[in-house]
DNA sequence: ATTTATTATCGCAAATGTACGATGAATGAT
DNA sequence: ATCATTCATCGTACATTTGCGATAATAAAT
């Protein structure tokens, strides 16, 4: 692999965010997070329901999430309560904040640029 | 591959916000994109420059880009210049917003909780 | 001690992602 | 017409992701 040549390092909160983004990649990723956010908590198996997958990919989704901090696990015998990360939750919503709203002030009278640049490079 | 079986149908500001974060889950993306945001536009070449990687890669990573809409390319033989595509940046925005801001009521009141439940699972 | 319920992990297969160098394509300049 | 510049695309190699079924692990219940 020639890869191995090249592990750039960047600033911590650009790997952390695109930690998160790449956590978050995954349409039944954010369908486990948006349950989760309106179901405060729930057990794998209710997941496992929800979701037309085998049960070892619902897991291994929430598996992704939970390195990535996103979600945290609660042993209750013989289940797993999950739940949001809300530390590292709030930590997301403050980089993709961040990255959003680096407000440019010229934002707001690109009208021309925006027809200009149409597919030209389509 | 047994994936084609499983070929979930999620809400399409599902897929979108999945398709977004899936760009943003690389760190040279998140760079390129801050850069972008700094300097207004930049042309290929510029990247190039600052980030130690081939400019095949670099390109590849622009591609990426461009394909999820978050930058549009303008050709300026024989250049090409890069900017953010604002239209979608919003959209962006807009759909990591409400992922991160269906705000719970109990959400402030679970510091028990938050306790409870650190690295049982680990 | 055995059984039951639930979840995680393993191993596999296919697809996708990430990096590179080499080559091709487009355009302006000579 | 040829050359130089810039960038995209191709082909390759290896890593990672995503899905599945099968199996292991855990703890409560019998």
């Amino acid at each position: 692999m020639k890869r191995t040549l090249q592990h750039i390092e960047y600033r911590e909160d650009t790997e952390e965010l695109a930690r998160f983004a790449k956590a978050l990649g995954h349409p039944t990723r954010i369908a486990i997070l948006r349950h989760l956010e309106s179901q405060a908590c729930c057990f794998t198996g209710d997941l496992v329901d929800v979701f037309p997958l085998a049960q070892s990919t619902v897991s291994q989704h929430l598996k992704e999430l939970k390195n990535a901090g996103l979600i945290q696990g609660e042993v209750k015998p013989p289940k797993v309560r999950y739940c949001i990360n809300q530390e590292n939750w709030n930590k997301a919503k403050i980089l993709f904040n961040s990255l959003f709203n680096h407000t440019r002030s010229y934002s707001l009278d690109t009208k021309q640029s925006e027809d200009k640049h149409a597919d030209k490079t389509n």
